[in-house]
DNA sequence: CCTACCGATCGGTAGG
DNA sequence: CCTACCGATCGGTAGG
C-alpha cells in the first residue's frame, strides 16, 4: 500500500503540526475563499480525517481569525517605524510603498485572506480586526498628512480621498502581482512609488 | 393575519417578477457575498415559498452569471467612447475616471458582485467574463499608451504596473465610496483623477 | 488520531 | 406558485 492512511495528501511523515494546518488552510482560503472551502478540504491536505483536525484547532472560525491576524501584523510590524520617522515624507512614501511589496512578496496568499476575508469572522472577531486595520491605514494618514503639513505634497481638495486611494492601489496589487511574475516586488513598487508621487502627466 | 404567505417581507404586490428577484439577489450577493446567500435568503427577499424561485430562474449560477454581466457591461457602455476619442489623453483619462465614479453611483451594489465574484462561477462562465473584464481592461490600457506615445505623459518604467495600478485604484472605491456618503461621485473622481494626473508632490 | 455519527442546511425537483 | 421532498454536504463531537 502507498500510505498508512486514507486521504493523506503527502508522503506520511509524522504527527500533523498545527503550522501544517494553518498553512494549507492559508493557502485554500485564499484560493477558494473561507466559506467554501471545507474542513474536509484541509484534513486531506494535511493528511488527517476531518474530525482529527479538532485535536489541534478549536473551530474553523479561529483558524481564520488566527490568519487575518497574522496578515495584518506584517505590515504593522514593517511599515510602523516609517510612521514615526522623521524623514522627509516623499522618502518616507516611497520607502512606505516599498516595503508594502516586499511584504506582500513574502506572504501574497496570507494577503489575500486578510485584506478581504476578515468579513467571515463573527462581529466580536471583526471587532479585533478592525483595530488591526485602523492602525495600519493610520500608518498612510499620518505620512501623507505630514507631507501636506510640511508643504512637501499638494494639499489635495480632500486628503482622505487620497489616502484611501492610496491604501487601495497598494491593496490591489495582490489581485495581479505574483512572485513568480516577470517583475520583481521591487520594480512594482518603484513604479507605484513613481506613479505616486509624481503622476502621470508630463506638464 | 398579516400575510396570505409564510415568509413575505414585503406587503401582497401581486405576482413576483424576474426583476424583483435579481434585484434582491444583487443587494444580498453584494452584502454577505454569492456562497453564503442561501436561495431561501432570496425567497424570503422577495415572498416565495424556495422551489418557486426556479419558475422564474434556471439556476443560482445563471442568477450570477446574469449579475455579473450587467454589471461589466455598465462601465464597458459608458467608458468605450472614451477609448476611441481622440481628445488629449489627459482629458480623456480625467473623463475616465469621473465616469467610472458616476457608474459606480448608479451601480455599487452590481460593481461589487461583478468585480470580486465572478470567481464563484464555473469554468465556462468565468471564460465569457473573462472576455468582458479584456475589454474594459482594454479602455484604459489605450488612453494610458495614447497618452505615452503622444508625449503627454511620462513614460513610465513599465506602463503595464502603471495601468494595473490605476485599474486597481479605480476598482477599490467601492470599498469605501457611498452615494449617501459626504463625498459626491465628481468630488472623488476630480481628487483621484489630480492624484493620477499630477501626483502628491509639489515638487 | 480514528470511528462513527449528529442535526442543520444546501441547491434543486416532481407533481400538482 | 405551493407541497413535499431529495441526496449531498456542512462544521463539529463523543468515546475510545
Amino acid at each position: 500500500m502507498a500510505t498508512s492512511r486514507r486521504g493523506r495528501a503527502k508522503a506520511d511523515s509524522g504527527p500533523v503540526s498545527l503550522e501544517q494546518i494553518e498553512r494549507e488552510a492559508v493557502r485554500l482560503f485564499s484560493e477558494k475563499t473561507y466559506p467554501v472551502v471545507g474542513m474536509r478540504d484541509i484534513s486531506d491536505a494535511v493528511g488527517l480525517l476531518p474530525g482529527s483536525l479538532y485535536v489541534h484547532i478549536r473551530s474553523k472560525e479561529d483558524l481564520l481569525l488566527k490568519i487575518v491576524e497574522r496578515g495584518v501584523g506584517s505590515y504593522l510590524d514593517a511599515l510602523l517605524p516609517l510612521a514615526e520617522s522623521t524623514e522627509p515624507a516623499r522618502d518616507r512614501l516611497r520607502e512606505a510603498v516599498l516595503t508594502y511589496m516586499h511584504t506582500l512578496d513574502a506572504t501574497l496568499a496570507q494577503t489575500k485572506v486578510a485584506v478581504f476575508q476578515w468579513r467571515y469572522l463573527n462581529e466580536e472577531n471583526r471587532r479585533q480586526v478592525a483595530h488591526l486595520r485602523q492602525q495600519y491605514e493610520d500608518i498612510f494618514h499620518k505620512i501623507v498628512e505630514s507631507g501636506i503639513s510640511s508643504g512637501e505634497f499638494t494639499k489635495p481638495k480632500n486628503p482622505k480621498v487620497t489616502i484611501f486611494g492610496l491604501i487601495g492601489l497598494l491593496n490591489s496589487t495582490m489581485h495581479w502581482y505574483s512572485p513568480e511574475g516577470g517583475l520583481s516586488a521591487t520594480e512594482v513598487g518603484e513604479n507605484l512609488a513613481d506613479l505616486i508621487l509624481d503622476g502621470l502627466d508630463a506638464h
